[in-house]
DNA sequence: AGTCTTGTTCGACT
DNA sequence: CAGTCGAACAAGAC
């Protein structure tokens, strides 16, 4: 569910809300297996009093660097974040709460129960993940020589965040719409031209993603819902996800679904071509 | 009842 | 080693 503008959105809203500067008096844990590696008492004593000093993002991973350790959280398909004042309510779907020593709860709600909190002591403990979109190191040369490595479709490619981290099944048939490349196509095979293009398309699609504070697919619980309960309006603004039956905005084509690596793949079937018979200049 | 889902990891296989 | 594929995790919507 969240890709990198959601969980970029949340971690905005996070440091918004004066989280900073607060200590975690208490932790609540309600599923087990939420919890990564520690047992949910190890977890619950190695956080007490800890003070959170920032929130960051790392790939679709939120980073809460606190006082003594580091608590990386991965909302997978449908974790949330939400804040509450009493102590007496009951949600469904909670996994973990943290009480904080200005009186709020920050709950963490997550339907399928995908959701990891992993705890530990230093970075080099943490997840492990490719290059973000947004750090320096993405540039057009470090994008083409990757693909130029590896002999893979390019959508799983760009899925797998040991690359590239914060691509997710959303913006991947964005960028892959934007860039006009079939999402079989191999990577070493794509043009250094149309590599230029695929990376203006991911910076541009998830940028878009994060103007528009994320996608919210539906109105279930188990859509993106920011941390104030909002709704992203990035969904108004897909071409191609979720929209097969419709016109391409482009060419007016029909979109198809197809599957690709086990996963929902939409594209337009005249702009991205999985053969390419002309060489385009 | 059966299929699908915005994420990731594992093992079997090629 | 590199890549593909299906299953697993788990719950609910359609």
């Amino acid at each position: 569910m969240p890709e990198l503008p959601e969980v970029e959105t949340i971690v905005r809203e996070l440091s918004n809300s004066s989280l900073t500067g607060k200590t975690i008096v208490r932790a609540k844990v309600f599923w087990e297996r939420t919890i990564s590696v520690l047992s949910a008492n190890d977890f619950s004593l190695k956080i007490k009093n800890q003070k959170i000093k920032a929130i960051k993002r790392l790939g679709k991973w939120l980073v809460f660097e606190l006082s003594e350790s580091i608590l990386y959280v991965h909302l997978r398909m449908t974790g949330k974040f939400f804040f509450s004042a009493s102590k007496d309510e009951f949600y469904p779907h909670e996994r973990v709460c943290l009480y904080l020593n200005d009186g709020r709860i920050l709950r963490f709600e997550d339907q399928r129960k995908f959701g990891r909190w992993h705890l530990v002591d230093t970075a080099s403990e943490g997840p492990q993940v490719g290059i973000d979109p947004f750090s320096k190191e993405f540039t057009e040369t470090f994008l083409r020589t990757i693909l130029q490595k590896h002999n893979q479709a390019i959508k799983p490619f760009l899925l797998n965040q040991k690359h590239i981290s914060g691509i997710g099944n959303i913006y991947v048939d964005e960028a892959l719409w934007e860039a006009k490349i079939h999402p079989l196509r191999k990577t070493n095979q794509i043009k250094p031209k149309e590599s230029k293009i695929l990376f203006k398309a991911i910076i541009n699609v998830l940028r878009k993603g994060i103007e528009n504070t994320g996608t919210t697919l539906g109105n279930t619980n188990a859509n993106y819902f920011s941390v104030t309960g909002r709704k992203g309006s990035n969904q108004h603004q897909l071409h191609v996800f979720r929209r097969n039956g419709l016109p391409c905005a482009r060419c007016g084509s029909i979109i198809k679904k197809i599957t690709v690596a086990q996963r929902g793949t939409h594209i337009c079937p005249f702009c991205q071509p999985k053969y390419l018979f002309l060489q385009k200049t």
